[in-house]
DNA sequence: TTATCTGCAAAATATTTGCAAAGCA
DNA sequence: TGCTTTGCAAATATTTTGCAGATAA
């Protein structure tokens, strides 16, 4: 008989020396712009290259455009951050765990809520690779519907 | 216990004349655009509005992209086909079929198989919106990684 | 005949590239 | 000092909008 799943909740992501320490050891240099992408990234839910830019500019962080899409081509190939594609088709960024997370989007406020499903699709993921021939490297799983907050406004 | 999943993959879609005698019910016009576009998209594998434009050019049928991002929008609204989002962030469009579909992507030859995958994630869906009182509308599935003979081929 | 559909030009949005200047170690 | 990082301008890619003209029923 199969286990119940087990939902994690995503709340705080990482300890910011622990990505400081990462960074050193790659050899990577530790400027201002990486530093606040990175505490940026520090929180449950993933956001978008421009989103980022705004984000910054709400502490008085000017960077451009460019420096941050560079930025984050560069922490995805250092493999700390993972890439997200929801609906919408716009690339969202988020740090990387140790376990795959999915992502629970709700139509109506757009949060997205980060959670890691344990024990999920092992049994299709084999059937596939048996039954198909098709050799799984990666998934994506992500829920759309609404959040608590908002299916209580809706009635 | 639970079951095995059932897997099966859509080889052909849909009789044409089921989607004429839809689009005749809602009140649609018959255009060469309409007929030809869903020509195209009656295929295992969705296609996004630029290579919907470039199949119907190798048939000689010139159409103007914008003609056919609203095609789309007409179809997407008239609930006649889906859109479907992979991790290169480009909106890709399928006929809709009764059941939910799911698919497989070849990260080597970009190759995208379109597949049903029966009592999926139920538990998990479940779960979901009994723990963390988010009511799920939808989900989108995608896996990626080699196919039969680009794994072959890599080995 | 008339509501629907189409093409063209231009705009909007997300992302990428080249090059020269600035900055960390 | 030297390699990495950054800003700016411009290019590219996908998608959207407005408007005038064409077309199916």
């Amino acid at each position: 008989m199969q286990l119940s799943c087990i939902i994690i909740i995503v709340m705080k992501i990482i300890n910011p020396l622990e990505v400081e320490r990462k960074l050193k050891l790659l050899g990577c240099r530790q400027t201002k712009t990486r530093t606040e992408i990175l505490k940026i990234l520090n929180c449950p839910q993933p956001f978008s290259a421009l989103e980022i830019k705004q984000r910054l500019s709400y502490c008085q962080i000017v960077v451009n455009k460019t420096t941050i899409y560079r930025e984050l081509a560069f922490l995805l190939q250092k493999n700390i951050i993972n890439e997200v594609v929801f609906k919408d088709g716009i690339k969202r960024y988020e740090l990387k765990l140790e376990k795959h997370s999915h992502h629970l989007v709700c139509l109506s406020c757009h949060q997205i809520k980060r959670v890691v499903l344990e024990n999920v699709l092992i049994k299709q993921e084999k059937q596939i690779s048996q039954q198909l021939n098709f050799k799984i490297i990666d998934h994506s799983l992500e829920f759309y519907g609404l959040c608590d907050c908002c299916s209580k406004k809706h009635f």
